[in-house]
DNA sequence: ACCTGAAATATTTTT
DNA sequence: TATTTCAGGT
């Protein structure tokens, strides 16, 4: 390998950037323009050619799937295998440092991660607990509260506040916090926070860190989060070594908390940054590109870049106008049926939607055509209920005082312990400060339980303690299958044989599979056993991975989890306002353009052929309804889309007709000026921005507070 | 403890 | 519409 061979085969920015000398560095980098394959070649160049090793260089991406790829990209093209490696998601390398250093994050050393599912289980305990109403203070809105608050780095008590919602937020965030912190339970946003406070409050970790990481690399900047960011400044700011790679038209994450001001924050941070865009489009042809550069050219905020491409023109971007959501399906259906007579692979095709419900009828139609298909996202594999309950025995065996674990299988399978009983024991827990095991336990000798539920429990912390002794022994995968089979579940769901229940003993078969995959890293030098190793693993983990990639199918799934990926012939469909544009999106300009950012980043998935697709009418919470075209596509220039028909609808009307530009208000408005929004109710005019359909108004409205609105679709009387 | 049917509720997007 | 939660009966 030689210096040559990392930088033949690009062009002359991307050649800039993967050469560049270890310094802060951003590439601004369009849809489709090698930004993974800058990223790539920019670490084994390093390591190559600037002689760095291996673990000394950081890369974070945002999902487990970018980070495979990265990785294994890096293997191919280095000829070596990179075990352990730094590369990984924020969550994974958080985690990283955290159950290295763990004493030093205030940690016991056996602290568990748990998802947003058991976050939500915990909060609804604690509330409970607090004797709270929960129709008042939804646990949901708590959860999205606590979680809102640790990425922007603020822990409960560093909260000021007067109001009355927010002082109650507050407690019931410290209320968990604490709680999280006596049972060493560790949520995904307190992944990122405490890692953050790790590096912060210990200079001599900072500095090591500092000197080891040679130079940080970040993908998909744009969708990093305020504490993600101040990690990362922590570990590169003065050393001038961030290296990031991004695109504010693609991003789609800010109602995750994701931040694209770090892109204007990192300008100003890191003064001495180089600047590089790739506008080099390798993926599309000039027509697709031409659609998608109309479309954002509508969004106010951007640092502004334009694609362009050597392909040629290629064919028309289509559109379709379905009069129902079936006949819709029914015409993707048809087209990927006359690709795949000309030779096409069903895997070059997508389906991208807006909301994971609209997968179902896609599914029912290619069922019917006997064509292989899979979905993406929708339910994921470690959320199942008879994974989740197989897991929470585990858990129970890995450490009897985990809370959550308990209540989800003390009495699954029934076996006869009510919620007057479990009610006792929560008591009990919670005035002498111990787990709910400890608490059974206690009951049992001091015999203050009724007779009738005295065995049925006795029987159960019996079980747990079987089986923790009888799989000492085993390796992993026999672990859990003796746990399935042990501890009733098998029988469970072996007798409930409906069509819904069938595929659970095959998911239960796949965790042993996954089990007998997952390996242990051998670097750290753990004190956790394989067992607790596996369950922080999934916990992080989508299960993804340990999916067949092999079979051609037709892909499936919401525009959200096409970032990233490519297809030659790209079906965006359901274009209808209120579905996309989404019904929650359309009265605010910020989410409007994320709308219509995340509509950018569909188009750009396609390499040659391109569908849009909208219905008329469509079935939505069990009702018909007559919908509307969607907004964006009348943002696109008409010449450059085709319409199409399938030949047995002849007597369609045109669909390009139905679009039209939303009518522009004639009405003057004036400051302080009371106005009605359908939605919103009263509000009084605040301030007044723009120009013509740009025109922005801004509005406190008596019941949501203050909104910016787009004075040509905000409806005001 | 568990079953049943009625009523409420939900539809962004994910580590 | 589909799923989940809740009340009331056994």
């Amino acid at each position: 390998m030689n210096v040559n061979m990392l930088l033949e085969n690009l062009n002359e920015q991307q050649r800039l950037a993967v050469s560049a000398p270890a310094q802060a560095l951003l590439v601004l980098a369009g849809a489709g323009t090698g930004k993974t394959r800058v990223l790539v070649h920019r670490i084994a160049w390093q390591i190559q050619v600037l002689g760095c090793s291996p673990y000394s260089i950081l890369a974070v991406t945002f999902t487990n799937k970018a980070a495979m790829e990265m990785r294994g990209r890096i293997e191919s093209l280095l000829k070596m295998s990179l075990n352990h490696f730094w590369i990984g998601t924020f969550h994974s390398i958080a985690y990283r440092l955290l159950r290295r250093h763990a004493e030093a994050a205030k940690l016991p050393s056996n602290f568990q991660v748990i998802d947003s599912d058991d976050q939500l289980r915990l909060i609804k305990r604690i509330l409970t607990d607090l004797k709270i109403d929960d129709k008042k203070w939804p646990a949901n809105k708590v959860q999205y509260f606590i979680n809102q608050e640790k990425e922007n780095g603020q822990r409960a008590l560093m909260i000021e506040t007067t109001d009355f919602y927010q002082k109650n937020m507050q407690r019931f965030y410290l209320e968990y916090q604490q709680y999280c912190q006596r049972s060493g339970i560790v949520d995904f946003s307190e992944l990122l926070l405490r890692s953050y406070e790790l590096l912060r409050d210990n200079l001599e970790l900072r500095n090591h860190y500092r000197q080891l990481f040679r130079q940080v690399h970040v993908d998909e900047f744009q969708d990093t989060n305020t504490i993600q960011y101040a990690w990362l400044k922590l570990l590169t700011e003065n050393q001038n070594n961030l290296f990031i790679v991004g695109d504010d038209d693609q991003s789609i994450y800010s109602w995750r908390g994701a931040k694209v001001a770090n892109l204007t924050y990192f300008q100003q941070d890191y003064p001495l940054h180089q600047f590089i865009k790739l506008e080099q489009n390798y993926r599309s042809t000039q027509a697709i590109l031409t659609v998608a550069n109309h479309l954002i050219s509508h969004n106010q905020q951007r640092l502004g870049k334009t694609l362009r491409t050597d392909l040629m023109q290629g064919d028309q971007v289509n559109l379709y106008a379905a009069f129902n959501e079936q006949d819709e399906a029914y015409f993707v259906v048809e087209k990927i049926k006359q690709a795949k007579n000309e030779g096409k692979a069903f895997s070059d095709h997508a389906i991208l939607y807006r909301v994971n419900a609209q997968s179902r009828l896609f599914e029912e139609r290619l069922m019917l055509e006997g064509i292989p298909y899979r979905v993406y996202g929708g339910f994921r594999f470690f959320e199942r209920a008879e994974i989740k309950n197989t897991v929470a025995y585990l858990r129970l065996i890995a450490n009897r005082h985990d809370d959550a674990s308990f209540e989800r299988v003390v009495n699954f399978p029934t076996r006869g312990i009510g919620l007057k009983t479990l009610e006792i024991i929560r008591k009990y827990a919670l005035n002498s400060q111990c787990s709910l095991w400890q608490a059974a336990v206690d009951l049992i000798s001091h015999s203050q339980l009724s007779s009738r539920s005295i065995t049925p429990l006795k029987q159960f912390l019996q079980l747990i303690k079987t089986l923790s002794d009888s799989a000492e022994a085993l390796i992993l995968a026999d672990k859990i299958k003796l746990v399935i089979e042990t501890s009733g579940l098998q029988t469970y769901y072996q007798q409930q044989s409906d069509a819904k229940t069938e595929n659970r003993l095959e998911n239960l078969a796949e965790l042993i599979n996954a089990a007998s995959l997952f390996k242990v890293s051998i670097n750290d030098q753990d004190i956790l056993t394989e067992l607790e190793l596996f369950l922080n693993s999934i916990a992080l983990e989508t299960g993804e991975r340990y999916r067949d990639q092999e079979i051609d199918c037709v892909q499936l799934m919401t525009l959200h989890s096409a970032k990233g990926l490519e297809f030659e012939q790209v079906f965006v469909v359901g274009l209808e306002d209120n579905l996309f544009p989404s019904s929650q999106s359309l009265y605010e300009p910020n989410r409007l353009e994320e709308e219509r950012r995340l509509f950018y980043v569909g188009i750009t998935r396609a390499m040659r052929h391109l569908y849009l697709s909208y219905s008329e009418s469509r079935w939505w919470y069990g009702q018909e309804n007559n919908s509307k075209p969607s907004r964006f596509l009348s943002e696109i220039p008409l010449d450059s889309i085709k319409e199409v028909r399938l030949r047995s609808h002849t007597h369609q009307k045109p669909a390009l007709s139905a679009i039209k530009p939303p009518s522009s208000i004639e009405t003057d408005y004036k400051v302080n000026q009371k106005v009605q929004h359908p939605k919103f109710g009263e509000g009084i005019i605040l301030k007044i921005e723009g120009e013509g359909m740009q025109r922005k108004i801004q509005i406190r409205f008596e019941e949501t507070g203050i909104k910016w609105l787009m004075l040509s679709y905000a409806k005001l009387t």
